[in-house]
This record gives C-alpha cells, sequence and structure tokens, in this order.
DNA sequence: AGCACGCCGACT
DNA sequence: GTCGGCGTGCTC
C-alpha cells in the first residue's frame, strides 16, 4: 500500500508517515497539502515524498489541492535552511507558504471543507459577445443596453455591470441563451493597488561604472551558472537602474527576477519604478496585503503570471520558477533576519536560493555588512563598485558638534543655526533620533527609583501623547504617574530625549515650520508611511524628525539638510556589530542629504566624534572604515569569519527554563569536549533571564571560528537533549560568514 | 503546539 | 471520596 512522508507544522523533530488509502491514491503527490489524524486532532500537513508502508500507519484524510503548492525543487531547498537552521520542516514550510493554508480545518467542518476557508477565492463571471452576433430583435430594451454595453467594450465582469445597469441577473441570463454573449467564470485578484496607473518610463543612460557593473551583471546572466555579486556603490550611485536593467535582460532572456527589500513599506518609489519600467506581470508582496491579497499575489507566482517578484524577505520563498537574478537591496538591513519562530536570513537564503537556481545573486548596498567585505576579499563574492554619484552629484558637507561637556543637549548650537538658515531659504530637513517616545528614563528626583517593565526590567519610555509610560520592549504600559511609586511622593523626573519630545521643542523653537515626525506611533495604521512621506514629498513639510526609518531609500532632492541627533546611541548598543551599525546607519542618513545638484548639508552630533565608524562615514572613507573594523574585530576577538549562534529559551515557568538553559549549558560543554573544542560558549548573555509577554525567556551565545563544528555542535545537542516539558527552544544561527 | 495521562490538595 | 492542579510525554 502507497505511504506518503508528511511535513507537520508543529514543533517537532520529525516528519509523520501515513498510508493513503487506495480511493485517493491517484490524488497523492509532492507538494500538495494534506489532512491528516494527528493524536485526536487534525492537521494540515505538506506530502514530501514517498515512505516505507507499515501496518500501524493511520490513513490520509484528504489531499486539498488539485495541483501540488510547492514543488519538489522548493521543497528541497526548504529541507535544506530547516537542516541549516535545525528547525521543524513543518514549520518552515509554513514560513515558505502564504499564511493560513497550514491552519487546522474548524472543528465541525466536513471532511471535504477546504481548511483555508479563510482564504476564499474569488471568482467572477465575464461576459463577452460572440463573434459576429447582433442584437435580437426581441430583447427587452434592458438587455439590449447591456448587450450594447458589453460589445463596446469587449467583455465586462458581473460587478461592472452591476454597477452600471443594477440587478442583471435575467437579462444576462436571456444573453446567454440566446447565444448572443458567453459566460465565462474566472478567479478574480484581490490587489488594491495594482489599479494604480502609472506612466511608462524609459531607461536611464549608464555613467561609466554603472554600465561597466551592468556588463559584468549580463554577462553572467548569459553563462547561465550561479554568480554571486557584491554591489557596493554609494549613496546615490544609481544602484537601482543598474537592478533595473539588469533585471530587464534577464526578463529578455526568458528569466524571472526575484527582488528582496528591507521592508516594503518604505520603498514605495522602488516598486513604482518596477511598475513604469516594465510590461511583464509583477507580483509585490507588500506588508499592507491582507491575508487574503497575499494568497492572490502568491497564485499569480505559481501560476507563472509574472515575470517579476518584489517583496520583503518572505518573499525569498516565492514560488516563482526558471529564476535568473535575485536582488538583495541594501543587503545590509538587520530586517532580512526573521528573529522569532523559524530564525531565518533572507539575504543568506538569497545566495543558496541563488546557487541551486544557477542564478545571478546581486547583493546591493552603499555600506554592505563586513561579511560581504570579507567575501569579497576571499573571492566568493564578485565585485562592483560605484563610487560616485549620478551625474557627478557630489557628496554633502559635513559638520561635526562635538556634545562633549554639554550635557543634555539635544539641539547643538551649530545644528540650530543650520536649522534656521535652512528654513529661511525653504529648503526641507530631516532630523535622526534612534530614539521614539518623549522620555526615555524616568526616575524619582526625591528616591532614585526607576520606573522599569515588571516584564522585562527595561526602563519604560513616557509618552506624552498617550499620556503612558510604555515598555518598548514588550509593550506594558501604566498610566503616566507624576508621583513617585517608590517613596509615594517625589516627583518624576523625565531624563533621556525621543522624537516626541524634539518634535515639541522645535514646535516651540519654529513656531511658523511646518513638522512632522515618523516612527512607529506615527506610522502604526495602514498608509502611515506613504501619508508622511507624501508631505516630504509635496513640500508640505519643513522638518521631519524621525527614527531609522527616516534613512531608508528615499530620495528627496528638497532635503538639504540632515541632523542626526545622537549616534552614540547605536555605537554604545551592546552587540559586537554596533560600529558596523552605526556606521552603516550615519552613512545612510547622511545619503539622504543633496540628492541633486545642491550637495546639502549635514550636522551630526556626537560624544565620541573621534572613533571610527563616526570618522569615517563623516569623511566617506568606507574603504577606511571596513579596514579598521575588521582589524578591531580581529583584536576583540570577533573576526569577521567567525560564527554565532544563539539558543533560545521561552517557557510559562521560570524555574524550567532556567533549568533547561543550565542543563543545555552543561551538555554543550561535555559535547564540546568529546567533539574536539573549538566552540567557545559565550553566554548567558545580556539579562540572564527576562520575562517578555508573560514569557521566561534566556539564551545562550555559542561562537566558533568553523561554522561545521558550530553546526554539528548543535545538531547533537538537538538530537541528544530533552526538552523539558514547558520549554521551548529556537536556535538562531547567525552565520556572520555565509556564503 | 494540543491533548491525555497521572499522581497530590480542597471541595459538593 | 472525587474535581482538578499542571508536570510529563506523545503525536505516523
Amino acid at each position: 500500500m502507497l505511504a506518503i512522508d508528511v511535513a507537520i507544522p508543529l514543533h517537532l523533530d520529525s516528519t509523520y508517515h501515513y498510508h493513503v488509502p487506495p480511493s485517493l491514491a491517484s490524488e497523492s503527490a509532492i507538494g500538495k497539502r494534506v489532512l491528516v489524524p494527528f493524536g485526536r486532532r487534525r492537521l494540515v500537513g505538506v506530502v514530501l515524498g514517498a515512505a516505507e508502508s507499515r501496518e500501524e500507519l493511520k490513513p490520509v484524510i484528504a489531499f486539498l489541492d488539485p495541483e501540488p503548492l510547492l514543488t519538489a525543487d522548493e521543497l528541497e531547498f526548504l529541507r535544506w535552511a530547516a537542516a541549516y537552521y535545525l528547525h521543524p520542516l513543518g514549520e518552515v514550510v509554513r514560513a515558505a507558504l502564504p499564511a493560513g493554508l497550514l491552519n487546522p480545518p474548524r472543528s465541525g467542518s466536513s471532511e471535504e471543507a477546504a481548511p483555508d476557508q479563510r482564504l476564499k477565492i474569488h471568482r467572477e463571471p465575464f461576459f463577452k459577445v460572440v463573434s459576429g452576433s447582433e442584437a435580437h430583435p426581441r430583447l427587452g430594451s434592458r438587455a439590449l443596453a447591456i448587450f450594447t454595453a458589453i460589445a463596446a467594450a469587449a467583455e465586462l465582469s458581473r460587478t461592472e455591470l452591476r454597477g452600471r445597469f443594477g440587478e442583471t441577473g435575467a437579462p444576462l441570463k436571456r444573453l446567454v441563451e440566446l447565444g448572443l454573449v458567453t459566460r465565462e467564470e474566472r478567479e478574480l485578484y484581490r490587489d488594491p493597488f495594482r489599479e494604480e496607473v502609472v506612466a511608462r518610463d524609459e531607461e536611464l543612460l549608464l555613467n561609466e561604472h554603472q554600465a561597466a557593473a551592468h556588463g559584468a551583471l549580463v554577462a553572467a546572466l548569459g553563462r547561465g551558472s550561479f554568480a554571486p555579486f557584491l554591489l557596493h556603490g554609494v549613496t546615490g550611485s544609481g544602484k537601482t537602474e543598474v537592478y533595473l536593467q539588469t533585471i530587464a535582460a534577464a526578463v529578455a532572456a526568458g528569466k524571472n527576477g526575484l527582488v528582496l527589500v528591507p521592508e516594503i513599506a518604505l520603498t514605495p518609489q522602488l516598486v513604482k519604478r518596477f511598475r513604469r519600467r516594465f510590461d511583464c506581470g509583477i507580483a509585490v508582496l507588500h506588508s499592507a496585503l491582507s491575508d487574503g491579497e497575499r494568497y492572490d499575489e502568491w497564485r499569480r507566482i505559481r501560476r507563472g503570471e509574472v515575470r517579476i517578484v518584489i517583496g520583503a524577505r518572505s518573499a525569498i520563498f516565492a514560488p516563482l520558477v526558471n529564476i535568473g537574478i535575485i536582488v538583495v537591496d541594501e543587503e545590509h538591513e538587520p530586517t532580512y533576519k526573521q528573529s522569532e519562530g523559524f530564525r531565518y536570513n533572507a539575504r543568506d537564503l538569497a545566495l543558496v536560493r541563488g546557487k541551486r537556481a544557477d542564478a545571478v545573486v546581486l547583493l546591493g548596498s552603499a555600506t554592505p555588512l563586513l561579511t560581504s567585505i570579507q567575501g569579497v576579499v576571499e573571492g566568493k563574492l564578485l565585485s562592483l563598485e560605484l563610487p560616485e554619484r549620478v551625474r557627478g552629484f557630489p557628496l554633502p558637507e559635513i559638520q561635526v558638534a562635538d556634545l562633549r561637556g554639554r550635557r543634555g543637549t539635544v539641539i547643538s548650537s551649530r545644528l540650530l543655526a543650520e536649522l534656521r538658515k535652512n528654513l529661511e531659504v525653504g529648503g526641507q530637513t530631516l532630523l535622526f533620533l534612534n530614539r521614539r517616545g518623549f522620555a526615555t528614563y524616568l526616575v524619582c528626583g526625591d528616591c532614585g527609583h526607576v520606573i522599569r517593565c515588571p516584564n522585562c526590567s527595561v526602563t519604560l519610555t513616557y509618552h506624552r501623547n498617550r499620556e503612558r509610560n510604555v515598555c518598548h520592549y514588550c509593550d506594558y504600559s501604566l498610566p503616566a504617574a507624576t508621583l513617585c511609586p517608590g517613596c509615594n511622593g517625589g516627583a518624576i523626573t523625565l531624563l533621556g530625549q525621543g522624537t516626541e519630545r524634539v518634535e515639541e521643542e522645535l514646535r516651540e523653537l519654529f513656531p511658523e515650520a511646518r513638522i512632522a515626525r515618523m516612527d512607529r506611533d506615527t506610522t502604526a495604521g495602514k498608509g502611515g508611511h506613504a501619508k508622511i512621506l507624501k508631505g516630504l514629498e509635496e513640500g508640505s513639510t519643513d522638518i521631519l524628525v524621525g527614527t531609522q526609518m527616516i534613512a531608508k531609500g528615499h530620495d528627496f532632492p528638497g532635503v538639504t539638510l540632515v541632523g542626526v541627533l545622537a549616534i552614540d546611541t547605536v555605537l554604545n548598543f551592546p552587540d559586537f556589530r554596533s560600529a558596523e551599525r552605526a556606521y552603516q546607519l550615519l552613512t545612510q542618513v547622511i545619503g539622504r542629504a543633496g540628492r541633486g545638484e545642491n550637495p546639502g548639508r549635514v550636522v551630526v552630533q556626537s560624544l565620541m566624534p573621534d572613533h571610527y565608524a563616526i570618522a569615517r562615514a563623516l569623511a566617506h572613507d568606507g574603504a577606511g572604515f571596513y579596514r579598521e573594523e575588521l582589524e578591531f574585530r580581529q583584536e576583540a576577538g570577533y573576526p569577521p569569519f567567525a560564527h554565532l549562534a544563539a539558543l533560545h529559551f521561552s517557557g510559562n515557568v521560570e524555574e524550567s527554563v532556567r533549568k533547561g538553559a543550565e542543563a543545555a549549558a552543561a551538555l554543550l560543554t561535555a559535547l564540546r569536549r568529546s567533539r574536539g573544542g573549538r566552540v567557545e560558549l559565550l553566554g548567558p548573555i545580556a539579562s540572564p533571564l527576562a520575562k517578555v509577554r508573560g514569557r521566561y525567556r534566556w539564551q545562550l551565545l555559542l561562537k566558533s571560528r568553523r561554522r561545521d563544528i558550530l553546526h554539528t555542535l548543535l545538531k547533537a545537542f538537538r538530537e541528544e537533549w530533552r526538552t523539558p516539558a514547558g520549554v521551548r527552544v529556537n536556535i538562531d544561527v547567525d552565520p556572520v560568514e555565509m556564503m
């Protein structure tokens, strides 16, 4: 009897086997969803392949798809990812499919009922006039009007007809019966944005560097084998145009293109440029899509109706076939990393998927990861450089406002002077501060009590427009108290400035200026980003204050002043990559200035203006920064070639999580000894035990120079160590090097 | 993740 | 005497 291997979307280490009753045997296929009994539940899994038949196997209940959702090749890729990230395959598969497809059926629904009822496929009848047919003399006036309308439009949907004629059921039926009109039911895709009309545009003339990069990429496409590139181009150097023209070459050669962007809500301009440039089908997997809309986009891709897919990190799993090129825009962005559940890095997976598909992989950035720079040095990545801004536009002029000895300064006198000047000439200003809220640190002036989150033990941030103290870690909040909860008396002092405070101060300083703020608090709703960015684009905003989201990929030629209020908060972040992050952020923010003939000005405030990450960013000296950072890491014992892995433990009971982590540490130490060492146990790091969203968490950090050894050790750990009940372990493989 | 099985405290 | 606490283990 036929038996199959099924991936179950639960946190389980193994896959499960079922037998297929003869009546269903013809439906069984790799990549289809299958409804199976599991314990006393019924779950939806995915068919992985054939299995050896055994007597005890339970039978599958039903196959849920007429055609497979995933190809064997895609499943192989997911298998690889599951093994590499040491994560259950079923959950990896779930991450790769549109949300909801693997949800279990609601209890009580019939056996045949699709478990994806939430994701209804929309169908719509379309009406077309049969060629050569003429209005029938016996038609009523309504039917005649409808017939004429359909004839004029070539084809009309029922919705369109209803909009014009009201209820159209009877006359349409008659038209069809008379053979004048055909009715065809088609699936309808939901996408509120597709209708947006965009004007075509033409390819831009490439400058010498762009042309050289483009030439190398097209040549690699022509060879049809895996070729990974790093496109290192300064801000404003025209990387996007290189992407566009290279993808155009791939499409012309009959191949498809996949484009990953850090966060699609922040890159509407990039998407628009693709829509303007290409006539072929484009799927955009943006975060504003509902589950249903996302499912529709997914099906368009699956059916081969699109040639180009643009999306955020999960788009690396898009069911696109025949991939010629994968672009990872802003490859240094930390958002490529999924940090919950199945922890993967889409930037790394792009290289793996590209290799499997014999595709060109193009990692683009003005501030690449140190890892990528090292990849170039080692010959694993091919380097393409765009050292100049397009049309020779100059880089902005930068000044440093040294904050040493001026504690508590939010806006230095130098920045204030520049702001005033810029407002006078009608220029726009971006102000960057890496902290939202009003005050980031609340302390009692009398007893010194600090207000902390009871769950996460981090300090709460005061938000003035909500009048609440909020934990930025778990979202816990309290009504803002003016009296100290510690001594029931002393007044709370507000320390540490956030974007809300800066906005308020600016309104006092420049009452006539039009000021906006962009951070997670002001961009919450659908289209929140777009609204704020539009204000800047249309010139109805003079000053925009914001967190790092203002640093990302927009071109605003009107911005002639950029102020960086406190880059030191990034630099002093407790992470060995903090210097790299600071350099990247600073360079990106600086790059927002003067995207045009006007070079613009930048003022950077810092307590550590001489730090190499800051100094090199200010000098536009990327090469210098990477050289110094490499040296620094080698000295500090964090060579860029070290691999890190974190074991995350979480559960509801403090004791079991701590004990679990301790037992894991002991086991890892033992394993390391028996397997030759060369892995360093660094953790526990940061807070030994934190409570986040009601769950206790603990993490262990491992470091090794050899990925294979680290990986073997982690794998052995997964196999040998039994997770205590109530404790969940996630392994975060953070390959600092991964080519 | 559920869901059951299984042994120890307060209830109709 | 049972109802039910959640610790432990299993799910083809």
